[in-house]
RNA sequence: GCCUGGGUAGCUCAGUCGGUAGAGCAGCGCACUCGUAAUGCGCAGGUCAGGAGUUCGAAUCUCCUCCCAGGCUCCA
């Protein structure tokens, strides 16, 4: 039908739309509210500007600005404004990429003569970007092809090097099919502003405005610390001021779980400068916790078949040759110390060696097998200076690290109950929304032959897809021996990270040479398993505090209970109490009347975030009775039973109960 | 390791133009004895991260080192 073109929606329904219509008219045509929240459009699977022309037979969906992909649109054309207002205010200055990430955006910057951006610069900056938006330039599509794209941009060398590679075929295109020889494309923006891009873009900067630019950082091109280090600008972009509002609560939240601060607050632990960076030391109250991590850890070790063993934390060289952490993982490791005449000794990074050789320690039957050596094991890895952070990446670290070795007809099943184990344990610790990553062979850095890789990849593939989880692909991310499963948990407020590693690893046994003797009376090389599953002891409870924001489950505080007499002649009641607490195993104390009442609530509870406040005054002395606060809830409980008070507490930390998310999330305040 | 920004009392921070350092909280002492989010008064607390330099004089200016934060690279 001449004159007209129909499309086809997503809810399956058509449109009849007058010949050279665009997506915008599209938009408005079904209402003014979509034409007002539209930012692009997806036509047949592919991401257009408003202003493309719809086809007859198209399939055409709207993309709105408060969708995920909607928000990656004004990112993106905010990146595109953030360009234009550094070229603006440093002529000369070269732009390099400028890509949307999670929640925000970026852009690399190379200044005239080495400059670099400070903070202060962000403001400028952001004060030139409103007013580009206020210009309301418009952002208008242009397809090059490849000489016309080097002329356009013969000053700017990031660009031509992506001109480039696009030329050469190694980089993707998305030019428009109907002009094959286009094969790249540009934004323009009046008066003097190109850049090239896939786009698609807002139609005007004014649809832009709810940002903020978040800082700045040094970020080498293309991810290459070869390459020239380039200016990072990050920022952050959303439909509406209220968005925006919403997402700088959500950083703040974050930072007010942050287990360096709390750590802090709490007198948890510290970093010391005298001992060095990356070099945790544990409070008595951090080093409470940390033992009951590890004891329910070691409790449930023992009921899974796993034996314990020691090592030391420091060998000769030579181990760590054969081990093939010299050729592998020298980089990670602190230099050696020369001792008895020249002899090497290293500090160890990785326990596996030494559970090798404890293996290896005498002739092994298939009858033993498989053999799971568990260990608390500290190693130390020398992280550069610029990465280490809090408890989550140090310098020296201990281990929850188990070695199990088995024949190959065992692996399958030993992998299956170990993720079974992992799960379960991980859930105890009120840490239940995982998701599971495969890693595989990392390439140019990998010991051992394509087809162990391969079976080795297969294998935990199939353990891992057996499960009801999400799992995602992590191409190259193994170790250099073997593959890798990792356990990612979700936390209170939705952060992911890695807990559990689980590796397999055909190579170790062979460059030790292990063997065991089968029932068919001749040697087999057994397959080794590693596998941590808080990861890092120090990790995990740093992933623990933030979790709960510093407010434990009761089994894991190490304060339960606090006993505050109201005034001095209620402290004898007081005492008697906390010595049934004790003897009960209960972690608690009394703050004595030399403070008023509400000084003494608001440490226990809000400062120190225990778990039970119980206030004793007249009534509880005369029928052995407890004024009850419990963690989260805003009002007292008055006159319960301290027996009862008692027997729910013990049943509750036998339990291990966790704390609800909505309780940890008040106390965050 | 690299980029940017930092380091002042146990903690959070102020400190003007280069003129020898201040607050709140915490700590200690005394008083107060109180039923639910900070009782009052007093005292003590500092090699201004460390070192070198410029200067009559440096928390302040310059350089080096250490440590911290946010990134890059890397990673449990």
């Amino acid at each position: 039908m001449p004159g007209v073109v129909v499309v086809q929606l997503p809810d399956g329904s058509s449109k009849e739309l007058p010949r050279g219509a665009t997506a915008l008219d599209l938009a408005e045509s079904i209402g003014r509210r979509l034409a007002k929240d539209a930012v692009a459009a997806r036509l047949d699977g592919r991401e257009v500007d408003l202003s493309t022309e719809l086809p007859d037979g198209a399939v055409v969906s709207i993309v709105t600005s408060s969708s995920e992909e909607g928000r990656a649109v004004l990112r993106h054309s905010s990146a595109h404004v953030l360009a234009q207002a550094v070229l603006r205010l440093w002529p000369g200055a070269h732009y390099a990429i400028g890509p949307v990430i999670e929640n925000g955006f970026y852009y690399d910057f190379e200044l005239p003569g080495g400059a670099s951006f400070s903070d202060d610069d962000l403001v400028r900056i952001e004060a030139v970007m409103r007013e580009i938006m206020a210009e309301d330039q418009p952002f208008i599509r242009h397809e090059h092809t490849i000489e016309e794209g080097l002329e356009l941009f013969d000053d700017q060398p990031f660009k031509v090097e992506i001109i480039e590679a696009v030329g050469a075929g190694s980089e993707e295109v998305d030019a428009d099919p109907n002009a094959p020889d286009a094969v790249v494309s540009t934004y323009w923006n009046a008066p003097t502003f190109t850049d090239l891009c896939r786009g698609p873009h807002v139609p005007a900067t004014s649809r832009l405005g709810h940002f903020k630019l978040m800082r700045v950082a040094g970020a080498y091109w293309r991810g290459d610390e070869h390459r020239p280090q380039l200016q990072r600008i990050y920022g952050t972009a959303f439909e509406s001021e209220k968005a925006l509002a919403e997402h700088l609560e959500r950083l703040e939240e974050a930072e007010r779980r942050d287990h360096r601060k709390l750590g802090a607050e709490l007198d948890l632990f510290s970093f010391p400068e005298e001992i060095g960076s990356g070099l945790a030391v544990f409070h008595p109250k951090g080093g409470t916790i940390r033992r009951l991590m590890e004891d329910y850890s070691r409790q449930r070790h023992v009921e899974a078949g796993y034996e314990f063993v020691n090592s030391p934390h420091i060998s000769k060289a030579q181990l760590f040759e054969t081990s093939g952490h010299l050729g592998w993982f020298a980089d990670g490791m602190f230099p050696p110390m020369e001792l008895d005449g020249g002899q090497q000794y290293y500090l160890k990074p990785m326990n596996c060696p030494f559970h090798i050789l404890i293996f290896k320690a005498r002739q092994r039957s298939y009858r033993e097998l498989p053999m799971r050596l568990f260990e608390f094991g500290t190693v130390y890895r020398y992280e550069k200076s610029g990465v280490v952070h809090g408890l989550t990446r140090v310098r020296g670290m201990t281990q929850d690290d188990a070695h199990i070795f088995c024949s190959r007809e065992q692996m399958a099943a030993e992998l299956d109950s170990l993720l079974t184990f992992v799960l379960d344990l991980l859930g105890q610790f009120g840490l239940d929304d995982f998701y599971l990553e495969l890693s595989t062979r990392p390439p140019g850095k990998a010991v051992g032959s394509e087809e162990d890789w391969e079976e080795a990849t297969a294998t935990l593939e199939a353990v891992a897809r057996s499960r009801d989880l999400e799992m995602v692909l992590d191409e190259g991310g193994g170790a250099f021996y073997g593959p890798k499963i990792s356990v990612q948990a979700r936390d209170a407020i939705g952060r992911t990270h890695q807990m559990s590693t689980i590796q397999l690893d055909f190579q170790e046994p062979q460059r030790f040479e292990m063997e065991y003797i089968g029932a068919d009376n001749v040697r087999h090389r057994p397959i080794m398993i590693h596998r941590a599953l808080f990861g890092s002891i120090e990790r995990f409870m740093a992933i623990l505090i933030e979790h709960y924001a510093g407010a434990l489950p009761t089994w894991l505080s190490p304060e339960q209970v606090r006993v505050l007499p109201v005034r001095d002649d209620h402290a004898d009641y007081a005492y008697k109490l906390l010595d049934e607490l004790k003897a009960a195993g209960v972690r608690a104390s009394v703050d004595s009347a030399s403070e008023p009442l509400g000084a003494r609530i608001r440490r226990a509870r809000h400062l120190e975030k225990l778990p039970y406040v119980l206030v004793v005054g007249d009534d509880d002395v005369a029928a052995a009775t407890v004024g009850v606060n419990r963690r989260g809830e805003s009002s007292p409980e008055r006159g319960v039973a301290f027996a009862d008070f008692l027997e729910d507490l013990l049943v509750e930390v036998a339990e291990r109960a966790t704390t609800t998310l909505a309780g940890a999330r008040d106390q965050a305040r």
